[in-house]
DNA sequence: CTATAAGCGAGACGGTACGTCGAGTCTTAAT
DNA sequence: ATTAAGACTCGACGTACCGTCTCGCTTATAG
């Protein structure tokens, strides 16, 4: 509904509150005065701040440069391991994390939210890696996609762990022996190293 | 500092505004009227109502019936599998699925309590599980425990899937060819079923 | 700030409660509740119970009906003492009593109101008794005021006595005799009658 | 009630705090705890603040320092002159005037605390002021007392205007005129010198 | 050109909740 | 037996946002 001049106002606007405020400080007020736009104007275009910043993300996404793609060398475990490194990038990044953050809380909250959070953007990232799985001939993608990223946001979610380097690759050596023909694709498990 | 008397107020009053209520609803003031208490004896012994909920459910896991065991029989797979179906159970819990949304939810916006719940719940839990693993002779415990609860949560939290009957069993099975010793404890991968 | 419309809500709230309620209960939320206005439209157009309650002083004082206008006939004695009876039954008025008690007791507490008060009402009084008085040939007219008006509200400010009957037109000779050319214009004190 | 160290403990904190802090914010709680004496004790003896406040300056005017008496030498005029300089004294001195000011804007609210006043300081004040002028000769020697300390509360209390120098004298000149016989006892006014 | 309407800023408004302060009561423990 | 210490309920404080609303000012298309 409102004029792509506006909307780039008040996308920028939410991304600098994000970075600099309070995590849970974001309100349609602050955003409106920030944004120099009245709260109607919002209303009008977005139900809510957790709509707002959920629309500036896919925004920042869908330019060029906020875009993680899954790379397609011959080498999987390269791929793959190129690939969690990006994630984790993206989910440190001291502009994007408190992004990501406040649209996970929102999400627990708010199910229609969870719904387009889902549909737009974690199904479509889940189905480029599964696709690329595939592509290596992992026979179950799916899962296999899902013990890649679980772990990563089990450790950024709940805040149990930092993530260390080297971990990023033991931890894609051990999906593809979790879902690979063991015998062929991959060295039996001989410790941690 | 609260009197036991008022503590046991406290919790079963955030208990049932939790299921009741929208999630985000949860207020200071609405706890304080629900338990029959003053808003000042709230505020002098939790700073927000996330730390109440995270009491509550400390309160609650702490007495006999709110407890996740580790089972130990002599079979690996299958105490896994029915530790997964644990997990799944309370996470799916009409009672407790709300409580456990909202205090993740907190844990994204207040660090604070988030180390809180890093130290008092899910590191002990980590810790029960990869104890298991361990005794069952897996070699890396610890990153077998985040396989295993990682997709879990990923589901769970960012409402990507439900769980399908079946999933836990082969979920269990792909986390044990991930670490084990390929050759002797698991039988090779031969597609999802 | 505010609309016509709510200063009128505002001023009868205020008004009705100072003659209902014991004397130092007036507060913003009492006065918010009776008027169906929201607190923070109050705080928005006034900082105190006080503010509100002078502008309510005001606004009936500049209506037509609220005034005490100092009355000019040839007779000076008799226009003084109309003038004292009139303000006797002001400050006696069971409406306006507990308003202009509340208000004298903000003013000790109160500087910024303090001043108001004094140059919007007090001072103007003060000018148009002097005014009568200059007319009528007394020669220190402002003196004249002041004594003509202390004892009033000593008595009434400190609650030391009630004005009898007959004590006006006594009062008013006294101060007639201090400030007039003594042999000519008020014949010798001969003692209280 | 309390013991004789209570009420000494206690009538400092009020008064230190009286003359520090702003003049509405003294609380029983304060009180308390610059007095190091628990609310249930200060509560066991008075009820409000007020009540403390009236209590300590009665205290102090009861000890041999903080009395006002009414000079006898022979010259009533210069007697008076020099009453009415220590009233204004008194009413202006840093200390003292936060005090009375507090009483009075609780007299305004607390009819009970009136009486007590106006029985153990005001009526006596009065009456000591009205001996001084009958035996002066002064015919109407409460009516006098009263024209003499009536202006200048008025100007305390609603803070007209400031005392200027000078003022003291011409206000017992117009007095005593007032009262007295004319032609005998002061020169008939000339003029507003 | 104008008028008619839509988008917009500004901000008043009735609300709910915030987090704090003080009142006044009551219970517990120590002197 | 008096006191301190302080937990407790209650009510008000003054603030921040909520979401709705009305008011004018642009501005851009339709008469």
């Amino acid at each position: 509904m409102a004029r792509p001049r506006t909307r780039t106002l008040v996308y920028d606007a939410v991304l600098s509150l994000a970075t600099e405020e309070r995590l849970g400080s974001i309100s349609m007020e602050g955003v409106a005065a920030r944004a120099g736009v009245s709260k109607q104007t919002l209303y009008s275009t977005w139900p809510s701040t957790g709509a707002i910043l959920f629309d500036a993300l896919l925004d920042r996404s869908s330019s060029d440069d906020g875009k993680i793609v899954v790379p397609h060398s011959g080498d999987l475990a390269a791929d793959l391991e190129s690939l969690v490194a990006a994630t984790i990038e993206e989910l440190t990044d001291p502009t994007l994390e408190p992004l990501l953050r406040a649209v996970t809380a929102d999400i627990q909250i708010d199910e229609v939210l969870a719904a387009q959070y889902r549909d737009r953007l974690l199904t479509p990232q889940l189905k480029a890696i599964s696709d690329r799985l595939q592509r290596g001939a992992i026979e179950d993608p799916d899962a296999a996609a899902e013990l890649l990223l679980g772990p990563i946001l089990h450790r950024w979610l709940l805040r149990t762990r930092a993530f260390e380097p080297g971990w990023a690759s033991a931890h894609v050596q051990r999906v593809l022996r979790a879902t690979a023909n063991c015998a062929v694709q991959v060295p039996p498990h001989t410790g941690n190293q």
